[in-house]
DNA sequence: GGCATAATTAAACAGCGTTCAATAAAATAA
DNA sequence: TTATTTTATTGAACGCTGTTTAATTATGCC
């Protein structure tokens, strides 16, 4: 058996973490369970839930991952120092942002899944350490608005928050087929459409204030 | 035993769609399982299974019950003698329909949250006869955007799912308390920003045309 | 009545989340 | 160094899950 001292407790959460991503990657987010994160990384189920305080706990850790991986990726293109920053216009760019979520939605299909699929008790909120990590994903996109919204921090939250439920929701929608898409409509075209759209409206009734 | 002849294959799916919604609604998608229903419609598991292909077939068909008693509620306010038609304009009338379907992922919260926590495998395509059930759903948002959009059936087809999509994801994100939302916001508040912002933005964009 | 057909069941299987007494190893005290 | 306390780890158990299958039972038909 593993000895006693050969990690320690955030050593064998790190690891846990990282083999339940690998899992969920693999064999989707049902294909995933304590006992084979644990076979993964050479421990039996209950040093995990030792570490873990249960089922719930591992996959938010796991699901928090994913974030801070889609956040890093999004922030590699969109972030302070991201080439997205200085060609494009306000248009370009947000689209370049729905597009990008698209993407590592795509490519990341079980992991971006797991983050939706898992849901706590209704009555259950989510920890706040989790709940920072989705705020982070925000600030990217509210830096990309504020040249079309202005400084008015309510506001810029409020259609940050707008926009990326709405780009998620389609994104959602579309990729788990409920959508009954036809043609040449993809998860991108209608990104595209709702912000041209969202953004128009938010400048022609900014302007007539 | 149930006797053979108590009821007829169809009769049993229909119990058990009918016990497996109760079951969701009060104990949530994770509390449902193919043995609680069989005890709960008087057989057991083995004859659900002659009846159902496996656990999706049962949920499918549950989430299909959900999708119909969700098109009746927004039919009888929006349909095409719903009390609606008459005294709203554009803009409130998409905003009612958007509280509307608020209102009942709310008040229905464990049967909404099954239609998307419950997920077939990704090379798996939803069933036409789902498929057709959230076609209908769309007919109702295609009604109401006909006079901003026009009779274009393409753009009618593709507005409709944006602003369907957008408010979904909307509502998902809020009331699975993924939104970070602080203060004054509401799932409602946010949707009819969208949909001021978006119908705007069709407006202006139309007549620049 | 007897026979074929099909519905229903009980039991089995492997796997699940979760708990817990027993054990082994490390840390500490003597 | 040895004895004792602490704690990490395990394996086994519990009741649950989806799914399959052989045996049983009830029905329709001849």
């Amino acid at each position: 058996m593993a000895r006693r001292s050969d990690h320690t407790r955030e050593e064998i959460k790190t690891m846990a973490v990282a083999a339940g991503q690998e899992l969920i990657r693999d064999a989707g987010y049902a294909g995933f369970s304590a006992r084979k994160v644990a076979t993964a990384i050479g421990y039996t189920v209950g040093t995990l839930y030792n570490v873990f305080e249960n089922h719930d706990d591992i996959v938010l850790h796991i699901n928090a991952m994913t974030l801070e991986d889609l956040l890093s990726v999004m922030e590699r293109r969109f972030g302070i120092s991201g080439d997205a920053n200085t060609d494009l216009d306000d248009y370009e760019a947000l689209k370049a942002l729905a597009a990008c979520y698209i993407d590592y939605a795509r490519e990341n299909y079980n992991c971006w899944s797991a983050l939706f699929e898992h849901n706590l008790a209704p009555d259950m909120p989510l920890p706040d350490w989790y709940g920072e990590k989705i705020g982070a994903l925000f600030m990217l996109i509210e830096a990309r608005l504020k040249p079309v919204v202005g400084e008015d921090e309510a506001e810029l939250r409020q259609t940050a928050r707008v926009l990326w439920a709405s780009i998620h929701g389609i994104c959602a929608l579309t990729l788990t087929n409920k959508l009954t898409l036809v043609g040449v409509e993809t998860a991108e075209s209608l990104t595209a459409a709702l912000i041209e759209n969202y953004i128009a409206g938010l400048k022609t009734r900014g302007a007539e204030l």
